[in-house]
DNA sequence: AAAAGTACTTGCAAAATACAAGTTGACCGG
DNA sequence: CCGGTCAACTTGTATTTTGCAAGTACTTTT
C-alpha cells in the first residue's frame, strides 16, 4: 500500500506522478471515480474513450497497489466489486481541477461546462469541498 | 500551432492533456524547461531519467506542433537551437505545482526541497510569479 | 586539417497496447 | 433447478511504441 520513489527513475516529484499516471488511460479511471460517480468495472469500460478490458484490469491493479484506489466486494451483489478513491487518490483533486482549467482555456472544443470552469475560477476551495462531499456520500450509500 | 480536441478520443479536459502529455517523458521536458533552466537538446538528454534521443526528438516536435514550446536558432551558436515554453506552455505551471505538492506529500523519498513545498503552501501566487519571472529573464538574455 | 560538439535519424529487439474471444462464478426467469 | 445473461476478468495475437546502439550532417574548437 505504501509506495515511494525507491525503484523509480528518479526522486523528482514530477517523475513520481508519471511513474503511476504516465500513460493515456490511468487518469481517465481517476476522472471516472472522482467526477462521474463510477465504481464498477463495467462502468469504466463504458466511458467514451473506450479503454480495453485488459488495460483496465492492469490499471486498476496498479492504482490499488500504489494506494490510490481501493477495491471491496459489493455487499448487495456478490459478483461485483466497488472501486473507490483512497485519501491519496482524493488528494489528486487539485491537480485534476488545474488540468480542467488548462484544457478549458486551450481546447476550443472542450466539453467542460462554462459554469464549472467559472466556479473553479471563482471559488476553487468551494468546488473542492463539493466534490469531496460527493465522494463521501457515495461511499456511505 | 492551434490545437484542439477535434481528432482526440473525446472532448474531455482530462483526456485533452493526456493526448499531449500522456506518456512517461513529455512532462519531464516541460519540467526541465520550467524549473531547470534548460533550453538545448543536449541538456534534456542529460537529465537524470535518461530519455533516449529518438524519443526526445519526437516529443519536442509534438510539443511544438501543439503550441506548448517554441524552437528558434541560437544567435550565438549556429549549430544550436533554443527551446522555450510558449504562453500555453507556461500556463501549465499551476498543474506542475499541484503535482509537486502531491508527490511531496506521498513520496517519502521525494527530492522536493522542504523550503519549496512550504513556499507553495504558504504563497502559491508568489511562487508562480517568481517562476514566471525566471522564465521571462531567461528569454531576454 | 583533425577532432569534438550538437542535433538529430535509422535500425532493430523488446515491451506495451488494441482488439477479439474465452473463462468463471453469480443472478434471474420459467 | 436449469439455461441464459451479467460481471469481472484472462488469454492470444497483431500492431504500435519504446529502448538502445549506431550513424549522419553541419558547426565549432584546437
Amino acid at each position: 500500500m505504501e509506495h515511494n520513489s525507491e525503484n523509480c527513475r528518479s526522486n523528482c516529484p514530477i517523475n513520481f506522478v508519471l511513474e503511476t499516471f504516465g500513460d493515456k488511460w490511468t487518469l481517465l479511471v481517476v476522472r471516472d471515480l472522482m467526477f462521474k460517480g463510477k465504481k464498477y468495472y463495467g462502468e469504466f469500460l463504458e466511458s467514451h474513450e473506450k479503454i480495453s478490458t485488459n488495460i483496465l484490469a492492469e490499471r486498476l491493479q496498479r492504482l490499488e497497489a500504489h494506494g490510490v484506489t481501493s477495491k471491496q466486494k459489493d455487499p448487495d451483489h456478490k459478483s461485483k466489486f466497488i472501486y473507490a478513491l483512497t485519501e491519496k487518490g482524493k488528494a489528486l483533486l487539485p491537480i485534476m481541477l488545474e488540468i480542467t482549467q488548462w484544457s478549458s482555456t486551450y481546447d476550443s472544443l472542450t466539453n467542460t461546462p462554462k459554469t464549472f470552469s467559472e466556479a473553479i475560477s471563482a471559488d476553487k476551495e468551494g468546488v473542492m469541498k463539493t466534490v469531496m462531499a460527493s465522494l463521501d456520500t457515495k461511499n456511505k450509500k
